[in-house]
DNA sequence: GTGCAGATACACT
DNA sequence: GTGTATCTGCACG
């Protein structure tokens, strides 16, 4: 298991690069610590339709503007959090959703967030994760250069289209590890029909 | 395991 | 006003 931790560096990088290297690694928060098992990439303003970004720089993206190692943490669907890591050098707004991964320090204060949920479905989905790192609002630009761990590649890692978007869904930007148990189950995108 | 429906508040058009 | 990078609970097999 990693000692070490990334450098700003790692992260100065387009995020389809980064995404798939940030498996396997250890996010560290407070008293709990979460192993990546599957991330998704955001790119650049007027190139990933699907991206925060893609109308350009707006209050509440901005920090995927600013540099990289921060955290965009955004609020959706009225009740959730997720969180991103910023990539590329300040200006550029690009990140990294993190999408899923493994509690592996810290499960009793990750159970009592989560609330009656099984050890698999800690942080099993983005709002999931981000509930058992105690993520919301106010971590939003958190740098987390000193708060990721170093670490030994996962075995495999499989690529594919991303979850619950309606455009850009072809660019295989989803990245997990095969055949772990924590990853989230792909559903395709539902709009919401008006009662 | 699969497939819906509904909840909810905010950003952006 | 419209759409959302989601989750939970319930139905069914």
């Amino acid at each position: 298991m990693g000692l070490g931790l990334l450098s700003r560096d790692f992260f100065d990088r387009p995020a389809h690069e980064v995404a798939p290297e940030l498996l396997g690694r250890v996010l560290v928060h407070g008293e709990v610590s979460v192993r990546l098992t599957e991330v998704e990439a955001y790119g650049l303003p007027g190139e990933d339709p699907a991206s925060h970004t893609y109308r350009g720089q707006t209050p509440r993206n901005s920090v995927m503007f600013g540099p990289p190692g921060h955290l965009y943490v955004y609020f959706t669907y009225g009740m959730h959090y997720c969180a991103n890591i910023v990539c590329l050098p300040e200006g550029h707004g690009s990140a990294v959703l993190l999408r899923a991964g493994e509690i592996v320090s810290g499960l009793d204060v990750a159970r009592a967030r989560r609330n009656g949920a099984r050890d698999r479905d800690l942080a099993r989905g983005p709002a999931r994760l981000a509930v058992a790192l105690g993520w919301g609002r106010e971590d939003n630009g958190l740098d987390m250069i000193g708060k990721v761990l170093d670490g030994s590649p996962p075995a495999s890692v499989l690529a594919g289209p991303r979850t619950g978007i309606s455009t850009g869904a072809d660019t295989p930007w989803r990245f997990w590890i095969e055949g772990d148990p924590t990853v989230s189950p792909y559903r395709a995108h539902v709009p919401r029909r008006r009662g």
